[in-house]
DNA sequence: GAGTGTGAAGCAGTTCACAGCG
DNA sequence: CGCTGTGAACTGCTTCACACTC
């Protein structure tokens, strides 16, 4: 009680507390695009121009650069360089993760030949599949090891996270075995809601899921025509 | 004033009032496991179950579901193949939608390939590249057209709605020449965030941004342990 | 009694508006 | 004067709790 006492030092960065979501994924946004910035040699930037190239207000950039601390400066804007530097690490791109693999069918091949993430690093230390005529091939320089050998495998290779990219019906074995192995962040390629402990942070990338939200859209639009309004060219 | 007077007939659904996307979203993945219900024989559901394989909360899905009308039975449930009907019919799966797609890279090749859509109503009418080797090779019985072609091509096959994949530096443009040719729906898998004219739906599919929230999650592990607390299993 | 339907409270993210610093 | 930093209002989704129906 009796009002914490609003501290007067700068609060210099609130890393303690948690950052919503939605401002972690749009800090990936701005991220590329101040790295764009710095490659044209600007050297500062304003909320306004973040805004227009991300789909975010002015008002929400600055919030979001908030929880950063407080990195620009009134009437001048934000240092690109600094900006970058704060954003990689705190998106934690300033170290390399280890990644595995499950699943080395289309999806996951697909995912593995995609070149944009090494260089973010992500590096994909492991592949699994359980389809013994896969095993034993190789992804590049990476052997694909067999489903049996998946806990053994992630312990070993030290995997920082898993991609998970099985049919859906595999899914949830799959991540729970990952899990036990330690994994603590697991990105699911799968159209199934997966459950997880506590600690164990869970994303989800579902084209279907997204396909269907923009079909719902579609029938809306054609059950309930937009306001005619001034004439959109 | 009086009370609007509960009307006594069904209110059969409220399609005139918009859905949340997250409920949308979240509709996917009841169908899919009602479907599966249906497959096991079982007539009627309660929300309880919904929501345990889906990760959201009972009350939740009988929020969601009242976006339908009232289509449960107190004391009973929900009828398996009533909710299935409507999901279906809501998302827009009762009809079948004609996609074009933009980009037959490593990603859109993937995306071709991966046969769970087509059997959801999503067929891929056409296929656009930008690379002159490639224009006029097959992707099953689907020519790939030069990007020149783009408009005439995505009005010559009545495209519902596209996808696009093709390199970050060139999907805006991709976007607005789609726009362009009369499409009203877009699912995105570049890590740039598009801008769109209203009445146009725009999805973002991007697996970059989730590996950088997990990322983020991850450092946030290290920096901040979890609570100690009970021992989790 | 079981399980839906739903107002009301709660909470989180977004927008506003403006004070304040460079 | 420009542009950030930020409380306060707002909006919209989620959770709660319980009346109500089958």
């Amino acid at each position: 009680m009796a009002t914490v006492r609003r501290v007067s030092f700068p609060l210099v960065n609130n890393f303690t507390n948690r950052i919503p979501d939605a401002t972690v994924r749009r800090f990936s946004l701005y991220l590329r695009l101040l790295e764009e910035f710095e490659r044209a040699g600007k050297a500062t930037t304003a909320s306004t121009a973040l805004a227009e190239h991300t789909g975010a207000t002015a008002a929400q950039v600055r919030k979001d650069l908030q929880h950063l601390g407080s990195m620009g400066k009134r009437g001048l804007g934000y240092s690109v360089p600094e900006l970058v530097g704060v954003l990689r690490r705190t998106l934690g791109l300033d170290t390399s993760w280890r990644v595995a693999l499950v699943g080395a069918g289309r999806i996951g091949r697909a995912l593995f030949e995609y070149g944009l993430f090494r260089q973010r690093g992500f590096v994909i230390t492991t592949v699994i599949d359980a389809d013994p005529a896969k095993v034993g091939r190789k992804l590049r320089d990476v052997r694909i090891r067999s489903s049996e050998e998946l806990e053994r495998a992630l312990l070993e290779d030290r995997t920082d996270l898993a991609i998970l990219a099985v049919p859906a019906a595999a899914t949830q074995e799959m991540a729970d075995r990952v899990v036990g192995a330690g994994v603590k962040a697991v990105l699911n390629y799968a159209p199934v809601q997966l459950r997880a402990p506590a600690g164990v942070t869970l994303r989800h990338v579902s084209m279907l899921v997204e396909l269907e939200s923009l079909s719902h859209a579609l029938v809306r639009l054609r059950r309930h025509p937009p306001a005619p309004s001034s004439g959109a060219s």
